[in-house]
DNA sequence: CTGTTAGCGCATTCAG
DNA sequence: CTGAATGCGCTAACAG
């Protein structure tokens, strides 16, 4: 670890260290004489600047935290790339880290995030209000995503589930459907159970039963609740899986069991993932990316002492498909 | 940022600062009155020690640099999952940074991590070696992936390409097929010239004719590439693109034309993404979330003092699909 | 315009 | 077992 320091700098331009960090920085007033000296330098030593120290000199880090729960593959992709691309455009770097399912370790994994960011972004629709006061720091710049309502001094995202799910339900109604399945996210996750609400009150609504299936948010899930339907000899006219995975684990079970979609059974998701649009899948769109790069808007908008922004609710928009409609693309 | 610090800590509970980091860290040797009276502090105090300077003090972050090009969805979130895995097992976090396209761009990116990070991974398929030296942060730890390969001390992790192009290439001449359309990918993608590459050697090898049409690796291009081959002529009975995005823009391209696959014309692309899967594409499997997790072992290995590693290559392996058989999932 | 000095928050000798 | 002092690399007053 022999590396240069700005100390080194400083004596081979035969200057003093407050030399060097003004040409590094904001070159206030240095002399041309100087500033070249400097310059050459820290060229013929290869200095780069210790982000580190700086960070403890100026408090402030320009990295912001991220914490996201269990990666589920194309959403994480998305969010991230939204993040990123805000981030970037603002001079700052992310740092990542998975939110630990026990409360005890997702404190520490926040903690480990002290005095390295900024300010975060924290998604976890899983854990409860209380669980999620205590875990999240206290003294620290904090937007929410897709996590339940806190009071405290914090922006937070959501997406409009209950429009969501309504869109589906009603589409599904004015194609015909009487039987409508509903393939339930986790328990535990709040926007599975805005979806569940809403659909339990459009279907209320219309007139019908709800049929309601256990699920867990991934591909498999969609196939294993499917499979229950059928065995449970259930009659069914359709399918609105809680997230685009399980409609996709959905989707193959049908075909695999000889029902064809959509003539006999429609099939609907939520998110619209890419692979939902390569598939064909009927879905509500949730713009996630921009999601990601709206949560890091709110924080330095928060950041830069911009107050407190209000809660912002997303709304998905329909996306009819083949899985819905016979002749659709 | 009225942060709480350990002097106020010790202030509260009545002993210096050395003693309170001593219960904090390893315990060295602190009596039990001490103790409790620190523990005590802490938590009435709501302390948290500040990882910045914890990191300057002990010239080490905890952290790694992961730099990669462009955001590739799938193959991304892939990657990072494994990187993550193996880095929060070590009580590592992650510094995510994209490499900015131009060289100068690239060199700020890098020397941004400087004293937040312990080391770096980086994927720059598109650099060549006298770029990516120049590019390479000197006094740093740094494993490579998909890049040139690099003289100097560091580690690096390639995909075999040659074995992958190979494999598809031979499946398909043992289905019969005669004029293989190749699909290539950026020309200055390593990647992309090795399976281009490998295809020529394939294809001349069983005495056939090569064919070649330019994409850039993502979806749209397939398509385009596609309808150029079309658009010319052009008689064929199979499409080799050199990654699964382009399979999948050229799959539904061919469907679009009438074209039946694979009766008619044959389809197969390259990295076994997720999409791919539920496509039925006939692909070769690199194993992405293993690659990011092997690299990250492999910088941690160095870390530790293990000297430097032998590059590694990763064989992908056939997966055959409805795309290349009439009767597969 | 330029150099000296005092921290940022913490770990760690070195005495006691 | 415990405290005082020093330094990690850098920035920011404060004097010249």
């Amino acid at each position: 670890m022999a590396n240069v320091t700005i100390r080194d700098v400083a004596r081979q331009a035969e200057v003093s260290v407050a030399s060097v960090s003004r040409v590094i920085n904001g070159g206030d007033s240095v002399s041309d004489a100087v500033r070249d000296r400097v310059n050459g330098a820290i060229s013929s030593l290869g200095y780069v600047p210790h982000a580190g120290a700086r960070s403890l000199s100026l408090a402030r880090t320009n990295a912001i935290g991220v914490m996201l729960p269990a990666v589920h593959g194309e959403f994480f992709s998305e969010i991230v790339r939204g993040m990123d691309q805000e981030a970037s455009r603002h001079g700052y770097l992310l740092l990542l880290s998975n939110l630990p399912a026990g409360s005890r370790q997702a404190q520490d994994a926040l903690n480990a995030m002290r005095g390295r960011v900024d300010g975060m972004v924290m998604m976890a629709p899983h854990l409860d209000a209380k669980e999620l006061s205590e875990t999240l720091p206290p003294r620290m710049a904090t937007v929410l995503i897709n996590s339940r309502s806190q009071s405290g001094a914090v922006g937070a995202i959501h997406i409009d589930n209950a429009h969501g799910a309504t869109l589906i339900v009603d589409h599904l109604v004015a194609q015909g459907r009487r039987s409508i399945v509903h393939i339930a996210g986790p328990h535990d996750n709040v926007d599975a159970q805005e979806r569940l609400a809403a659909y339990r009150t459009a279907i209320a609504r219309h007139g019908l039963e709800p049929i309601v299936v256990q699920g867990d948010f991934l591909i498999e899930s969609g196939g294993t609740a499917l499979a229950k339907v059928l065995r449970d000899g259930t009659k069914f006219d359709a399918v609105f899986a809680a997230n685009d995975n399980m409609a996709i684990g959905a989707f193959e079970a049908l075909k695999a069991a000889g029902i064809s979609v959509p003539s006999q059974v429609a099939v609907t998701g939520f998110d619209d993932i890419p692979l939902a649009q390569h598939l064909g899948i009927t879905t509500v769109r949730v713009r996630i990316s921009e999601i990601g790069e709206r949560a890091l808007s709110m924080l330095f908008a928060t950041l830069a002492g911009g107050g407190d922004h209000e809660d912002e609710y997303h709304r998905p928009e329909l996306v009819i498909r083949s899985t819905t409609m016979e002749h659709s693309a």
